[in-house]
DNA sequence: GGTTTATATGGCTAATACGCCATATAACCA
DNA sequence: TGGTTATATGGCGTATTAGCCATATAAACC
């Protein structure tokens, strides 16, 4: 596999690596939301979501659906949600290590 | 779910999130590997990969394991790698979007 | 002991990411 | 036309990240 397919999927992944994000796209699991929503979720500024949003759009994990002063985005692949079970893996992992227990083979929950 | 735990899915998620990084865990789905096999994947400088498989031990990604002068890396959650196959149903959706097909519900290899 | 080899760490600079504020756009309404 | 609302963008200070070099550790071998 050549470096730029590398390169391809680490922009995907890092437009997901951050607390915020990974908040909206859980939320859009649910189906499409307006900017607002997703701001009264994050808890954050109106202008650091549209910045968010506009990673993500860049990054072909969203979509957005104006429709009168709104703008709806949605999950562009929905599926993408599958990777937080990989990600609890790791994190079931860890916390077994930590209390001192280290399985030869790590149960993954997919 | 409360925003730590966002934070927590974020860490790993940025541990990933590089494309180096990306082609060490790729490699190491094949069994451990020390990390002059993966310089020579990467062709990075020495220090570097050293930096980038820190990053990924203290997330959680890999485990080490000292032979004498040499420190093999292994997978701690091998499953890991199933978060491509997500990642690759965005890149695939993304270039039916640019080549003007927009399927209403898009396929994914999950 | 000293030397070689494999890996890790510190220091530095350049690049990138984040978050807020202020301002711009664009649709709707009176 | 002017005003209000929802979202986007530009700018800027700060924080994080990446990569290289030089140096440190640590195990093996003489």
């Amino acid at each position: 596999m050549r470096r730029d397919q590398y390169e391809t999927r680490a922009r995907i992944i890092k437009a997901m690596a951050h607390p915020s994000r990974l908040m909206m796209i859980d939320a859009l699991e649910q189906g499409e939301m307006c900017v607002c929503d997703l701001q009264q979720i994050v808890g954050a500024d109106m202008s650091t979501v549209s910045k968010h949003l506009a990673v993500m759009k860049g990054a072909g994990l969203v979509r957005d659906r104006k429709v009168g002063l709104q703008v709806f985005y949605s999950l562009r692949v929905p599926c993408i949600t599958r990777i937080f079970a990989c990600v609890e893996a790791v994190i079931d992992a860890e916390r077994d290590r930590l209390m001192g227990r280290e399985p030869e083979e790590p149960a993954c929950a997919l």
